[in-house]
DNA sequence: GCTTAAAGCTATCAACGTTAGCCAACGCAG
DNA sequence: CTGCGTTGGCTAACGTTGATAGCTTTAAGC
């Protein structure tokens, strides 16, 4: 029989795409293994176990988050920072929900674990987007935990399809994105 | 033997309270049985699955914030009521981390469902707090989403230990509270 | 007290994650 | 090209957990 020639790095990516199809909830190691055109035990030569095989899911989100709002926020600065920023975002969760439920749902275990590193760029890139909005030092981490948590909650209600009422959520989010952006000005006026 | 004398409302309790303390990915019929003092396969006497199970404690959760946003905002208006309504969530979520997990998975099937019906009455809360800032009705909506999106998202990151930085979480809270009010203050006065 | 609906039990099944152990495929040395 | 070691894939099997079947016994109502 011929080798189906996976790798640590294949399977992750397989499951990735699994999770967003399927829902995160869903991920099994007989669904991955079909998928991959291999019976189930077979994976465990790449992964040591589905708790692994979703940390590493997690992983790869958190870094292809990172690269898509620093993408976006590339050559910008403050409310145009923001916008772009936030829009590439969102589209990343409504793109890839499964990766982002990975994440959400992974825990970094220590300061050196690669799901704790990714967190941080995603955190340093919004902290270098708040820069250009000239916030009080004191106030910037309060600034900084806004903002992921309005971009946090948006994306998992939206994607959990929270938002029922029959009006436009994509206006919606540019409204608050704009009630976030003239906040943040006004903090930065007020210094 | 003795009867435990349990009810469709006891076992849902029980399993409230359990998913509070071990959280509530780590819900399982077997763990709620020994709680209860009773062998597994006799809930399914009160309960026709596990994922009724979790619907039920869901609706529970959502009734309980209804009733703790209610008390809070009773007698108050404007700033005043967003502060203590959003003070009580954020409260009953620390309290009660699991319930508040079951409600977030759940999905209403219909729009009689009581989870649908409980949501329902949460949002109706925040809408009638939000009359207090008399915002342009066109932006009424989007004020609802974004003070759902926050409260949401703030509670959801906070239980799942997503603020690392050792700077005090309330303090921040409160100054994102503030943030809010003064935009929707602003909000109403362009009107 | 007798009847009967229902609460609890034991036994059992199915699905899934995981491990053990075997065999065949590929990479490389000679 | 041949032999050999590594390794990826397989089958078989186990433990756990959700769920069902069917029996027994409790306890409520007449």
């Amino acid at each position: 029989m011929p080798r189906a020639g996976l790798t640590p790095a294949a399977v992750t990516e397989g499951g990735a795409a699994l999770v967003d199809e399927v829902g995160f909830a869903q991920l099994s190691m007989g669904l991955l293994a079909e998928r991959l055109g291999v019976k189930t035990p077979s994976l465990y030569k790449h992964v040591a176990s589905q708790a692994e095989l979703a940390h590493r899911i997690a992983v790869q989100a958190m870094t292809e988050v990172t690269a898509a709002i620093r993408d976006a926020t590339q050559g910008r600065a403050g409310s145009e920072a923001l916008a772009a920023g936030a829009q590439a975002m969102r589209r990343y969760v409504k793109e890839h929900p499964g990766r982002y439920a990975a994440a959400n749902a992974a825990r970094a275990a220590g300061e050196d674990d690669p799901l704790a590193v990714a967190g941080d760029q995603v955190l340093a890139s919004w902290a270098a987007m708040l820069h250009g909005y000239r916030i009080d030092p004191d106030q910037e981490i309060h600034a900084l935990r806004l903002v992921r948590t309005v971009l946090h909650g948006f994306a998992t209600l939206e994607v959990s399809g929270g938002f029922q009422i029959a009006v436009d959520v994509d206006a919606t989010f540019t409204w608050t994105i704009d009630f976030l952006d003239r906040g943040l000005r006004a903090l930065g006026e007020a210094h």
